[in-house]
DNA sequence: TTTAAATATTTAAAAGTTTCGATATTTTTG
DNA sequence: CAAAAATATCGAAACTTTTAAATATTTAAA
């Protein structure tokens, strides 16, 4: 993983909003469906789907369309692969 | 740790300049001066002060003053908590 | 004790982010 | 096929971040 990249998903990751989101998947298990971030989140419809989108993005998060909605699943590898850069930083 | 401060964290880690400077710890080896870091980037003083700030801000590093030399050291029990509180967004 | 060196602060401009209202697109259902 | 539902895009305002020039502060050395 380039230093692009873990720029990328600092980012992703540095918006109360889309940390919110991430934590939902505790909760919901598997997959998150886009209207269910929908109401968990006090924001606007395009508000919503804009932070959604950083996450896609920076690949944290894997879309599929399932008819006109939008299911959403946690990408742990690359989540592994930013934490592991993560502790390359260290000693 | 709570959301705040995971935003600050992964805040302060979502700049290039400021991974930079996290990466050459590995290199120098337990601290880094100031002085260094104004060498290793491309930038004027006042603003790799201000990258350093951030860094500080978030407890990544740890400033200590030499006369008036300033040295930073890696804040390694920080970035396990923040390692962890990711991990613990899988499964 | 003046001068120089290292770092911090202030100010302002440029660039980037977040938000929302309005509207567009896509897909399903009647 | 028209209407409704779900999501995306656009455009603009508000806010934040990054940067540098100028200046201030602190400490060491001459």
């Amino acid at each position: 993983m380039d230093n692009k990249k873990i720029e990328k998903i600092s980012r992703a990751l540095s918006d109360a909003n889309r940390i919110a989101i991430l934590q939902q998947f505790k909760k919901k298990k598997d997959c998150l469906y886009c209207a269910e971030v929908n109401d968990l989140l006090d924001l606007t419809q395009p508000s919503v789907s804009h932070h959604l989108k950083q996450l896609v993005d920076a690949d944290l998060l894997l879309p599929q369309k399932e008819g006109r909605n939008l299911k959403y699943v946690l990408n742990q590898e690359v989540l592994d692969e930013y934490i592991a850069c993560l502790n390359e930083l260290k000693n």
